[in-house]
DNA sequence: TAAATTTATCGTATATTTACGATTAACGAT
DNA sequence: ATCGTTAATCGTAAATATACGATAAATTTA
């Protein structure tokens, strides 16, 4: 993108953008709300359920974890996975305050 | 990304990762706050209060117009850009929709 | 009609994302 | 200690996104 022009907004921009692109994928998306419906989560499932490779399965998850949706917690050799509450309530409130006002010109 | 395996997920699925694709970037979140709190929605406007080109805040625009995030309205040579209600309350409650059932394993 | 204004689009360079096979690392069981 | 299982990481190819100058298109004004 030649040069990023990401320090010139603010922190919160900056943040709620990182969220939403930790959003910006079906597989995300999926994997968010397998995590909300499974008691199970370990990858292996995961992986089972979807159309990817476990790599890619894994990468996935790591970037939900990069910006706090989920949590991972090792389990001798598996590592479970869940949503973090905190987490998804922070994306939540932020992007219903930038939804909240709606005007039109 | 190799070949994508975005026809793998539901519309549903496909459609939000995309909505959350248009906010993943500080600029369109910035853009989607200025709409909100002027009264003018100029581009021209716009593009004065961004550190950014003309060419890239169009970009910026119509990628955030391809989701029905805002509406543009020609005025004469102008374009007055608005959010459009629909498309926030629509994303706004999907978003809800995945954040809600909250559990941990 | 010509000039000025405003915004979209084109072309393009660079950066990032996505996907996967192969490998590595960590752990439990034998 | 070795083997099997599970998941992360590495390397890499292809696709997409970002940014901007240049140009084109549309409209108003002179």
């Amino acid at each position: 993108m030649a040069v990023s022009k990401k320090d010139e907004f603010t922190q919160e921009e900056i943040w709620l953008a990182d969220v939403a692109k930790a959003l910006s994928h079906p597989a995300r998306i999926r994997i968010l709300k397998m995590l909300n419906e499974m008691n199970s989560c370990m990858v292996g499932s995961l992986v089972d359920k979807l159309p990817l490779a476990q790599a890619t399965v894994s990468q996935h998850l790591k970037e939900l974890k990069r910006v706090g949706l989920i949590d991972g917690e090792t389990d001798g050799p598996k590592i479970c996975y869940c949503v973090n509450a905190k987490g998804l309530a922070n994306a939540k409130s932020a992007l219903d305050k930038l939804f909240n006002k709606i005007s039109c010109c």
